[in-house]
DNA sequence: AACGGGCGCAACCGCCTCGAT
DNA sequence: TATCGAGGCGGTTGCGCCCGT
């Protein structure tokens, strides 16, 4: 038999979260930025295992998280990567940064499954259900191509994030750890940073209003609160300058600065590339720039994916990234 | 108005990976 | 090198809502 599920204790509140747990669990972490979750449940006094309150953060209440219906674009990305990647919901959604990997497994498994095989069964110039199944289906030729691709991806962003910490300097590089998406989603900061998420107690209260607001429906008050906590931090410009900044608050916005200006200027020379790039990267960009960037020109990535020559455009986006990693570096 | 089936989504479960010791 | 534990990930479940009958 397997480990014992963790949550396996006398004790341990399982199911729906309630607005009060969730604004436990934002404040703590307001307070000590996302990470170490085995000591959340007992610092907080919730009655979660830390995998229910890490899962609660990154799935729900995490900040830049979007909510609501999968545009078009979203749908076709996530067919397509779902065909390259396979399940690898993580990776999927890596490409879609303000989605969660839950929301995009849960999305493939309701509809977009659904839809495709409808298509293969319906109408002759459908999909084929091959085309978008793992690897096992394809043949041995994409599967390698595919395959390689990926590496090849993966090791582009190891030199990139490599290649970030070497450009930055060495008081710096150690800071640099903290930049994992494990523990810096979108931009969160790292314990003391507490400015960028929902900046004082005061929001939180506006939280509890906003989930108060929406009472009569069970489910509304926590989307309100995402939204209310996305909009706090949309806002955390100006809340910290209403708060008292530390100095770590300072390092973060120094920081996130450096980010953006090294992204800015590349942007600016190619858009496409850096829409295309996974959120390891992205996630230092602000949000409003981000969300202008996708829903404009198509990525990189997404013309090589809708490229009937598919071969040509991943030989295309190999070079690109490697060229374009290093130049903008 | 009541009921039942389908759907959507939040949350759980268990395995895997990786870092620390 | 082996072991352990925390965190990550994908599959699955359960519950509430919606819609058709």
């Amino acid at each position: 038999m397997g480990r014992p599920p963790c949550c396996d204790k006398v004790g341990v509140k399982k199911g729906p979260w309630t607005p009060e747990e969730d604004i436990l669990l934002v404040s703590y972490i307001q307070e000590h930025g996302p990470g170490n979750w085995r000591g959340v449940p007992t610092n907080t006094g919730l009655l979660r295992c830390s995998k229910s309150c890490r899962l609660r953060w990154t799935n729900y209440l995490r900040p830049g998280i979007k909510r609501g219906n999968f545009t078009e674009h979203e749908e076709k990305m996530i067919i397509h990567l779902q065909a390259l990647l396979g399940n690898r919901w993580a990776a999927i959604a890596s490409y879609l940064p303000q989605r969660t990997d839950n929301d995009i497994k849960n999305y493939w498994n309701t509809h977009l499954r659904r839809k495709l095989s409808k298509l293969q069964t319906g109408t002759s110039d459908g999909v084929s259900r091959d085309s978008y199944s793992s690897s096992s289906s394809s043949t041995s030729q994409q599967a390698i191509s595919r395959g390689q691709w990926e590496r090849k991806l993966q090791t582009d962003i190891q030199m990139a994030k490599k290649a970030l910490c070497d450009a930055l300097s060495p008081e710096k590089e150690s800071r640099l750890s903290d930049l994992k998406p494990s523990n810096c989603y979108l931009g969160c900061p790292k314990p003391g940073h507490a400015s960028s998420y929902i900046s004082s107690t005061e929001n939180i209260a506006k939280l509890l209003k906003g989930w108060m607001r929406n009472s009569p429906k069970p489910a509304a008050p926590a989307h309100s609160a995402a939204t209310q906590c996305s909009l706090n931090v949309a806002g955390a410009d100006s809340a910290s300058s209403e708060g008292t900044q530390s100095k770590s608050e300072g390092f973060s916005i120094e920081l996130t600065e450096t980010f953006e200006s090294l992204f800015e200027s590349f942007d600016s020379s190619n858009s496409d590339f850096s829409q295309s790039m996974s959120p390891e990267a992205t996630l230092f960009q602000d949000e409003d720039k981000k969300v202008s960037i996708q829903q404009g020109q198509l990525s990189l990535l997404e013309k090589w994916l809708f490229d009937d020559g598919a071969n040509q455009g991943k030989d295309y986006l190999s070079d690109i990234t490697l060229d374009e990693t290093a130049n903008f570096l």
